[in-house]
DNA sequence: ATTTAGGTTTAGAATCATTCTTGACAAATA
DNA sequence: TATTTGTCAAGAATGATTCTAAACCTAAAT
């Protein structure tokens, strides 16, 4: 079955190939924020040819194409997001989980930044701990 | 000369050596940002023999006591921030130079997230064009 | 049917940032 | 002095990511 993601990124200009649409069917709807590594892992047992190039190369396109947002909050790895609507995030620091935050925020600069630079967009990275990793770290007695 | 930054560091039960003086003397009152490789290219014209594990161990050390911020703002390296007092950042997508805002925000997450995770912290990341990338932009005629 | 051209994929090498390991060393302690 | 503890240097190792070169596919042109 086509999703409306394939058919939105086959729509603007680019080649669909088995191996693409492979990796847009794990990133639609996906909210998950898998790494680069997760969602290679996750085509491969699909076509076991599948080169980790590919995956980088695919996802770079649609992060140019302003198809997929390429997170930088894990500092270990980047992590991709097919939901490129204003929304933030939030990461487990105990296990490195990234869940969405969906909230608008008043987010006006001081005026020396404002004259410094010109801004084009905004993301608010919340750190914490999950249900998990808190109840983990009870068990042990912290 | 004496920092209170090598004094902060002296006191929180490290041991001072020539090498993380250079390194605190680096950071101190530095608002450039910069990569563990810019303080090593730094502290290298003072100390030769100043190895790059020792940079690494040295801002790892001073992250774990909260002595310098890791900041993940930039896609393709760490960078090391010694103001640890409440603020945020500002990336210039043309040359990766970052900028301190500092403002405050109310951010309330929603419930559901204020549920899931124990908040302990967040950090905005503001993305934009600073002048100079501006302006070369401009002399390219885009 | 063959050729050509362009973009795509693959596999692996290369790169870059970062971490790890090991042995030497130095100050602090016994 | 001997021991302990923490630090340092050098380089190896790791892991994520990018690059390269050759093979491949598809569509258009012959």
């Amino acid at each position: 079955m086509i999703t409306e993601f394939t058919k939105t990124v086959s729509g603007s200009g680019v080649k669909l190939t088995p191996q693409r649409m492979a990796i847009l069917d794990c990133l639609n709807g996906n909210e998950s924020h898998p790494s680069a590594e997760e969602i290679f892992r996750h085509v491969s047992q699909t076509y076991p040819m599948m080169s980790f190039a590919t995956v980088y190369n695919t996802l770079s396109m649609l992060r140019d194409k302003g198809l997929v947002l390429e997170l930088t909050i894990d500092p270990a790895r980047k992590r991709y997001d097919p939901n490129v609507k204003l929304h933030h995030h939030v990461i487990c620091l105990g296990c490195g989980k990234i869940a969405d935050v969906h909230a608008e925020y008043e987010l006006d600069v001081p005026a020396d930044i404002a004259e410094a630079f010109v801004m084009s967009g905004n993301h608010v990275e919340f750190y914490g701990t999950c249900r998990a990793c808190g109840n983990a770290a009870q068990l042990k007695g912290e």
